[in-house]
RNA sequence: GGGAGAUUAGCUCAGCUGGUUCAGAGCAUCUGCCUUACAAGCAGAGGGUCACUGGUUCGAACCCAGUAUCUCCCA
């Protein structure tokens, strides 16, 4: 046979992806004799490139089609990419700044040229890789979030929301990303445990000539001072916003202060002062119980500004640096502005002490940059009415998450859920269609010329052109693109009752990471129930995170995460596949190890040989059906494994249903049926036996495809001359039919092959190897049990001679399984009392145990509460031991 | 600070409504094998007071209460 030994995915990967494509077997088009199953991928930033993550997520949604498409479903799993807003427009920022080009520089027009150049050129690597992983995703549907249809799409939206008075334009405090440029929404906003510093400052207390003060503010530090003080100390972690300061909040409960009601204070090196006000906010245990009011930059402080009525100092600049009202430091970068400030109140005297205290800092999850909570004009979305409904369907179970704890999560946030900022200050994106009027007021269009018109219809100014217009100059969020996504990508918004849109739509199941439940599953079901009264998928699958084995994320900076095209090139995308779910519950992290990838190499491997092995084999027509007893076995197995894989998938087990495939490929086919079958050295097999073999092979090829995709496709068409579109693609799911008799056979062959292990036991113990034929001697009431085995038992256990007998011979060795003894005799002397002491063990156990059943029997209460089924098996399992009791006992008087 | 979830073999996890073999799997470990499909393999073996403390029950890994530790979400 010229066949390698080992499997070389290499060979064979590419070859196969490629036919694949050619018969056009992962287009899916509205069939009304098939049901519909349809994912939409959860669109990867279009400049990204495939990490562990992607793997794992787009390894899962590949079985998850695969299988459907083998069940006959007309599969559709739709590609494509997000425009990702700001981590793009970041990244070609940067690179423009490497050639010499400032953003600031360029017309909107001009960087977007840019922007879709970066685009086009990096843009559609992260789908080639799905390619090598074995994605079968519908090519030809691929669709990206910022072309021309998808962007009408989102227009289309803005504008009926803010007609139907959803969208509004407000002030608020948002999360200002400085390095970005930008407000980004709550979700995308990280907290981070830090190390932070506390700096207490004295706040000058301004003279007030009617009323001489005499209360101590600072009494730990300075209590052996005289009562009359002339400052009040305030702790703050960011001493630089104090020239934003707008006033010194106290708690009225707080005696400390009661007299300082009304009074005003000096800010630390500014001479502005401020008053001092009372609110139960303020907590009294921390710093010193006074805090500094600067409402711009803080968003407590801004709605304590709000209540008592203050006014509102602005100090940074939209890039993190002062601007001239902040008067000291202007120019520079609030973190630098913060180490000066803090020396300067140092040399002034200003500065009591500094503490360190565990905080937390808000960052920017897409450019880290330490979040900014600013006041701006924004646009907001209105969650409340979205919200509702959207809650609703996930808690009646329309839509079912997995693992079901996400429900939790998921009310959780439903419940609080606050206005959505959609306003991005990027180019990037869709320029929100918005379009303002010389005086100020604005009108919501799908179009500019929409838009004049009714610009001119609201001012009554029939004279307005659309130079007197301007566009609103921020864009939309990037998830107000991809919430549609569903609905965009089978273009049901332009036309919403078109074929595609009809038949796909629901999707089935959605396949992502639990950290963007809210940012994208919970807006995609809202925009469902909203757009189509309909909900976009019916099972949310969210997968884990995967880390290293010490549990750590996969980072770049750490470099502990391998190049998934690596990994491929090493191992095989077959293998790839399966090492990333060998381990994988649902919603469970993952912590990857090369050894489960090199596992899925293994098995590829031992699948491989198994077909090396049937495919040496010689027939000779004229052999008689030699292997009826297990081939009706491996029957009955394979529809016992097939019932348990196919319960899996339907409770999306993906680990469970994988693992239980290997187990039926690795031990049942394997290990022990071709091990029955197959004909000694050389010799030919017959017919019956190689023709259920095969269909057995088929079938297992067919269970084990959507995980292994290549090397199943490769061996289909190995094992077999195909026609021209068969493959195992596009073949039919097996269904087999459980045997009549298939307890049976399955409790016969159970009973055999512990016979068979415990020869193998005896070989082990007594050093003698698998090639020297032993001859077993089976005492038994039952001898039916056993000849109907018999080749499986000389096969399996070398034997070349089998008997029954009253007794057992001299110089044996024995075990008992169940009610039956089995004797292997030895040449040469048995260590008799090594044997006794053995069996005598044995005997202990099973006497303790028919003691614990007869007393658990004995108990009346158990008698009269258990049910019958319950009590049926507690009478086997104590007639059982009795039976096992009897053949041990008989066997240490026959010794 | 509030909420949710977890804690089972060295590691990663199963264990469905409490009751079949006194707790299972995969990997890892140990022992013996290069037995013509596979050493990326074969055969066998060892390994767990099911976090802790109480309670309910004839019976608890499973139900209840508390404690400890960890993770996540929200502030």
């Amino acid at each position: 046979m010229s066949l390698a030994t080992t499997y070389s995915p290499a060979d064979v990967e590419a070859k196969w992806y490629q036919c694949w494509q050619e018969q056009g077997f992962f287009k899916a088009s509205p069939n009304p004799k098939k049901t519909p199953y349809t994912v939409v991928i959860p669109p990867p930033n279009v400049t990204g490139v495939l990490h562990m993550g992607h793997m794992l997520n787009n390894t899962i949604q590949d079985v998850l089609v695969r299988r459907a498409r083998m069940r006959g479903q007309e599969a559709c799993w739709v590609p494509g990419t997000d425009h990702a807003s700001i981590a793009t427009e970041a990244k070609v920022v940067a690179q423009l700044k490497e050639q010499g080009i400032e953003k600031k520089d360029l017309t909107r027009e001009q960087f977007l040229a840019h922007a879709f150049a970066w685009k086009d050129k990096y843009g559609g690597i992260i789908l080639e890789q799905l390619k090598q992983l074995g994605a079968s995703c519908d090519w030809d549907r691929t669709r990206f979030t910022m072309e021309p249809a998808l962007t009408d799409a989102v227009l289309r939206v803005f504008v009926d929301l803010y007609r139907k008075g959803l969208i509004y334009r407000g002030v608020r405090m948002v999360n200002w990303d400085p390095l970005g440029g930008t407000a980004i929404s709550d979700e995308e906003v990280i907290p981070k445990d830090v190390t932070a510093k506390m700096y207490y400052l004295k706040y000058e207390i301004v003279a007030d000539s009617s009323q001489p003060l005499a209360v101590s503010f600072e009494q730990e530090a300075n209590s052996q001072q005289p009562a009359a003080k002339s400052y009040i100390v305030v702790a703050t972690s960011r001493p630089e916003t104090i020239m934003a300061d707008v006033a010194v909040a106290v708690n009225p409960a707080d005696e400390r202060f009661h007299d300082l009601a009304g009074q005003r204070v000096r800010i630390p090196l500014l001479g502005r002062d401020v008053p001092v006000i009372q609110d139960e906010y303020v907590l009294t245990d921390f710093g010193t119980g006074a805090l500094k009011v600067t409402p711009a930059h803080d968003l407590n402080d801004y709605n304590l500004g709000q209540k008592h009525n203050l006014p509102i100092i602005d100090i940074l600049n939209d890039n993190g640096t002062l601007n001239e009202r902040a008067e000291l430091y202007v120019g520079q970068d609030r973190f630098a502005a913060r180490r000066n400030i803090v020396k300067d109140l140092d040399a002034a005297g200003l500065l009591v002490k500094t503490e360190e205290y565990a905080s937390i800092v808000q960052t920017s999850e897409r450019t880290k940059a330490v979040i900014e909570p600013k006041l701006s004009m924004q646009w907001f979305m209105k969650m409340e009415h979205l919200a509702k409904p959207a809650l609703e369907v996930v808690e009646n179970d329309t839509i079912r998450l997995h693992p079901a704890k996400f429900k939790n999560t998921y009310r959780a946030w439903m419940e609080n859920v606050r206005d959505w900022c959609i306003s991005r200050q990027l180019w990037w994106g869709q320029q929100i269609p918005a379009y303002y009027l010389p005086d100020g007021s604005f009108v919501v269009a799908l179009s500019a010329v929409e838009a004049l018109e009714l610009a001119r219809e609201q001012s009554g100014n029939a004279a307005l052109e659309m130079s007197d217009l301007r566009q609103d100059e921020d864009v939309l969020d990037t998830w107000f693109s991809s919430w549609l996504w569903p609905i965009s990508v089978f273009d049901g918004f332009a036309d919403p009752d078109n074929a595609d849109v009809n038949y796909f739509y629901p999707t089935n199941d959605l396949v992502t990471g639990p950290d963007i439940l809210f940012f994208w599953v919970a807006r995609m079901i809202m925009a469902g129930l909203e757009f189509r009264q309909e909900v976009p998928f019916r099972n949310v699958y969210l997968t884990g995170i995967v880390r290293d084995t010490q549990g750590r994320k996969m980072s770049k900076q750490l470099g502990n995460s391998p190049d998934p095209l690596d990994l491929i090139a090493q191992f095989g995308a077959d293998a790839v596949r399966t090492g990333m779910l060998f381990s994988a519950p649902a919603g469970n992290d993952l912590l990857y190890d090369e050894k489960l990838v090199a596992q899925g190499r293994n098995f590829a491997n031992k699948l491989w040989n198994a077909f090396r092995l049937v495919k040496g084999w010689e027939v000779d027509a004229a052999l008689p059906f030699a292997h009826d007893k297990p081939v009706a076995w491996f029957g009955a197995r394979l529809a016992a494994v097939v019932a348990d894989i196919d319960d899996h998938f339907e409770k999306f087990r993906i680990s469970d249903a994988l693992l239980a495939v290997y187990k039926l490929v690795w031990d049942d086919f394997c290990a022990q049926y071709l091990e029955m079958v197959k004909p000694a050295y050389q010799q030919p097999i017959d017919p019956e036996t190689l023709r259920h073999t095969t269909a057995y092979f088929e079938a297992l090829l067919k269970l084990l495809h959507p995980f292994m995709p290549f090397i199943t496709e490769e061996l289909w068409h190995e094992l077999a001359a195909r026609g021209p579109r068969d493959y195992v693609t596009v073949a039919h799911w097996p269904k087999p039919a459980p045997p009549a008799d298939s307890a049976a056979l399955l409790a016969g062959m159970d009973k055999a092959l512990a016979v068979v292990a415990g020869i193998r036991a005896v070989r082990n113990q007594k050093n003698l190897g698998p090639n020297k034929p032993l001859a077993l001697v089976i005492k038994t009431d039952e001898p039916a049990l056993f000849t109907a085995y018999e080749g499986v038992l000389r096969k399996l256990g070398n034997l070349e001679a089998l008997d029954f007998a009253g007794a057992g011979p001299a110089g044996a060795v024995s075990f008992v399984q169940g009610s039956s003894e089995f004797f292997v005799p030895l040449e040469g002397p048995v260590d008799t009392a090594a044997e006794r002491a053995r069996l005598e063990k044995e005997l202990a156990y099973a006497q303790g145990f028919r003691e614990s059943v007869q007393k658990k029997l004995g108990n009346e209460k158990f008698a009269a509460n258990a049910k019958p089924d319950v009590l049926e098996r507690e009478r086997q399992k104590l007639a059982d031991a009795e039976a096992k009791i009897v053949a041990l006992e008989q066997a240490l008087k026959g010794m």
